[in-house]
DNA sequence: GACAGAACTAGAACGTGTTCCTATGATGGA
DNA sequence: TCCATCATAGGAACACGTTCTAGTTCTGTC
């Protein structure tokens, strides 16, 4: 287990230590959610946390880890909500993966300042963050393509690469236009609109 | 002119300012060319263009805005130099547009140090550059757009509401792609490749 | 229970982005 | 030419991410 990477609930042995992981990251998402991306501060959030610096960066090794540590516990729920709601609604894959990308982003932006944290985060990560945004891909590419095959004949069969490559096509559409929401370059009207206008180009039936 | 902006070139009066102003963003692309976004200090900048710290601030409010200044000089060169060229080559839209994609792209990851810190600086950016991102956003359209008509009837007529928004959706496609190789998840030859998947799917003739 | 090693605490210290202050130089109008 | 104003130089000061050190507590093993 190299230092470079973010301790993953696996790797925790004691429950104190699973306690304080949960204790971090909900620091995390109590002062980026009050504040953004600047208000997650690395002394804040070991104050709040009970947990002393070094130990926060025992942890997560910087505080680009920590949020997207923190985006891959939201994705991560966020999916399996998702999933436990069964079918998707829509009789086409354009109009289920809308379905679900609206959803996820209404989400988001029920909580403008938590969003830019996570995004900003996310966006500036650099390689040695590979493995945790490789988490958060694989929770979006997962979402879409069972929002494409829900309720399908087949549905249960293992995506095939050119469902993995549709996916990942509208993955980064997505975050794009996540980001110019973020960033005030477009509203959430905007945004929605956008979202179906890509994903329509892209799934023709 | 509110101090949350860069100076554009046609904010400067005298000469010597705009000499002021090309010497910052050459010694910006020097150190990012050699050591990529972290070497882009504001101290190495000023003394490298020779100018005191207040005024590089007084030129660019912050290193991200520095960095996405340089980022719009770059694209409204590579611009220039794809317009100059006359006649983009292939037989449909998606070639032409794939064409340009893979010049850009392959322009960037010949400095990859470069491309780096302008890429990590535009994913960085709040809105309080959004100004300058807008910039950049225009650039890239307007070259997508004309790669989708070079050639055709009708080559000089605005683009339509729809071009645009087939412009934006390759554009974040693109921007996503980068990133991903920017921060080492994918090789030069799967960003081409996927660019390519993804320009086929949007870009059905 | 005693010990070894790992994990944790508290806080100092360092680097770099950003701000601020004072003195000096440039520019344009009376 | 002289003055007012603004831009610049030079550098101190501050904030926050990150690292490091010394001492303390926890955990597992004999």
């Amino acid at each position: 287990m190299s230092t470079t990477n973010s301790l993953a609930v696996e790797d925790l042995g004691s429950t104190a230590q699973r306690e304080r992981r949960k204790r971090i990251l909900d620091a995390t998402f109590e002062l980026a959610s009050d504040g953004g991306f600047d208000a997650v501060q690395m002394r804040a959030v070991a104050d709040k946390a009970e947990v002393a610096l070094g130990t926060l960066y025992r942890y997560f090794p910087s505080k680009i880890h920590l949020l997207v540590s923190a985006l891959a516990r939201e994705f991560d729920r966020n999916e399996a909500l998702i999933r436990q709601m069964g079918d998707i609604p829509g009789d086409t894959a354009a109009e289920r993966v809308i379905f679900v990308l609206k959803r996820t982003t209404r989400g988001l932006q029920g909580d403008p300042k938590l969003t830019e944290a996570l995004t900003r985060a996310f966006m500036f990560a650099d390689s040695s963050v590979a493995a945790e945004i490789h988490t958060v891909g694989m929770s979006l590419t997962t979402m879409l393509t069972h929002a494409m095959h829900s309720g399908q004949a087949g549905e249960r069969a293992e995506p095939t690469d050119e469902d993995v490559a549709v996916a990942r096509v509208i993955g980064d559409v997505w975050l794009s236009a996540l980001m110019a929401w973020v960033t005030g370059r477009s509203s959430a009207a905007e945004t929605g609109a956008h979202l179906e206008t890509a994903v329509g180009m892209i799934l023709r039936d």
